[in-house]
DNA sequence: CCAGGTCATAGCATTGATGCTATGGACGTA
DNA sequence: TACGTCCATAGCATCAATGCTATGACCTGG
């Protein structure tokens, strides 16, 4: 990767306003995308590999696998697709901490 | 609910071009909408309280419960944490149908 | 050094979700 | 009937993700 990490993007965030709802978001964008980025390499799948087989440029898969936005679901499902994955999207109730 | 129905909802977006892919997204879409309208309706809540508790509108709301858009992650975030829930977005592996 | 592959990023157009206001139907109740 | 609540939906403005092209850095092999 480049110099960009987790911290970094968080704080690119959390300066906007309204930001304490979006944290959550840019935290599953930056697991998303090393989740996506970890199974291409499995496969030893270039970034542009893994476009052409879902329907996309290399500069998008960059940016997902970078985090640099927060993927929608319909991206995700070509993704998904083209890793012979599924997308789970689930809202479970919250835990009380104990 | 009004005539609305997840078969009818398939076709709209199956009538699309590229619309396979899409198919998934609207199958989440609608389940989204499901779970969120049991959990607001478990509370006791109208349409409009949940929306006042997550920032957002009545129409914003129902169009969501109906499935009548693929949702961001964000607004899944801000609805979640009203509903005192966890948004869980993942890529699992495809299992082999036997 | 040069060529080719890989990845990051910029810039801009397009698309679709969301924000918002307003309205109408359905339902219950005074 | 009149009023109020709840929900669905229309119409439009705005915003953010995506699609796309192009480019530059980096590395490796020739």
């Amino acid at each position: 990767m480049s110099g960009m990490d987790y911290r970094e993007l968080r704080s690119r965030r959390m300066a906007e306003p309204g930001a304490a709802e979006a944290y959550e978001a840019t935290r599953i964008a930056y697991e998303l995308g090393k989740t996506v980025r970890a199974m291409r390499e499995e496969r030893g799948w270039s970034q542009s590999d893994l476009a052409a087989r879902a329907a996309m440029t290399q500069s998008a898969v960059a940016r997902f696998e970078a985090g640099g936005t927060v993927p929608t679901i319909p991206v995700l499902e070509r993704l998904a697709r083209a890793l012979d994955a599924d997308v789970e999207v689930r809202l479970t109730p919250r835990v009380p901490a104990a």
